[in-house]
DNA sequence: GACAAAATATACCGACCGGTATAGACTCAG
DNA sequence: CTGAGTCTATACCGGTCGGTATATTTTGTC
């Protein structure tokens, strides 16, 4: 009961720092102080450690995008409610959103990318289905809601990266300013 | 010799589809039909392998980088012939560009993302010079290359990752449309 | 054709991999 | 206080990991 928290907790510093493959069971229970029966007792197998791990810990992001990206009628605003609440949640959770990151953009045939890909997929909908919405508003965006979708994240994560790498730090003006170059550019 | 290249060639398909971690020296060697001391005898080690690989695959891509990248005046088209050269060889390297991606991605720690960093951060470099060059000419860019080029190569690598997944295919008009919204925004 | 160097193979190293069979310890309901 | 279920440890499994000592083959030079 707690050991099962402190594995996961464990689990998730090691993976966030060196890597799924790389890190062996051995180790996260050593850190633990524990041993692998107690391990795969909880989890079944090291994926199931991992699925447990993207449950815990993706499952509240994914709900405040999710509570975020309710779209009405302000595209802009929209937006920036989404940024802000990427932005604070990567900040409360470095070290979760640094592992995510990192599977998301593995191999498709790793098993890290394998289980990060539906909590991935659902972060793309959410923002693909904002876009979709806000079309109906604005004609000339029609079709185009993909390219928006994955450009904005990409945005977003491109701004995350430079703070998980001390190069920036993220605030509500830097949510703005992200949001309003999207919308308008980079002159204005 | 022509083990070596052969070496090269397998062991960036393996670590493209499943990782640098998860594909052992054993397999690269058993695909090309060879044994270990031969890769051992050209790489010294695993690692070797791979600062190989990205020599090979990598150097060319600076290089393509680089002479895109020599703005004269222009940013529209300074950013729209690196991002068409960024497309087309990501299309010519689909395999290398996605185990690039991957391994700019990967933790700080794994050996993956440290035998990249030189890599990734050369990238960087050439199209935050870009941007400085630019802020002569237009003064409210000053003080934000940092963000622009990161920024900027995130929306372009939010392309090629489209296109890695199927979901888009890579031409000048997508270089156009990416540079102009970067630019102007979505509206217009 | 002799000979050095480069290239390759056989066979092995200790360490670690993910996973498990078995058995004890603890908790708690009856 | 007993018995079932949960939790944890000891000790082990076959297999693979990255790497190498040694020997043999191939290659190019004189």
């Amino acid at each position: 009961m707690d050991n099962k928290q402190e594995l996961l907790d464990r689990a998730l510093e090691l993976f966030s720092q060196r890597g799924y493959d790389a890190v062996g069971v051995r180790e996260v229970v050593e850190a633990v102080g524990v041993t692998k029966p107690t391990l795969y007792h909880y989890f079944v197998s090291k994926r199931g450690l991992l699925d447990a791990l993207l449950q815990r810990e993706g499952g509240p992001m994914l709900e405040r995008v999710l509570r975020a990206a309710t779209y009405q009628g302000d595209l802009v605003l929209t937006l920036e409610t989404i940024t802000r609440a990427y932005f604070q949640f990567a900040q409360e959770n470095k070290v979760f959103y640094r592992m995510q990151m990192a599977m998301k953009f593995a191999p498709p045939e790793s098993e890290a990318n394998q289980a990060t890909r539906p909590f991935s997929q659902e972060q793309y909908e959410i923002l693909e289905q904002v876009f979709k919405q806000a079309a109906e508003d604005h004609g000339n965006l029609r079709g185009r809601h993909k390219r928006y979708a994955a450009g904005f994240l990409g945005q977003i994560n491109a701004m995350i990266g430079l703070y998980l790498n001390d190069s920036l730090e993220l605030n509500d003006e830097l949510a703005y300013l992200t949001v309003h170059q999207f919308m308008h550019g980079i002159f204005s």
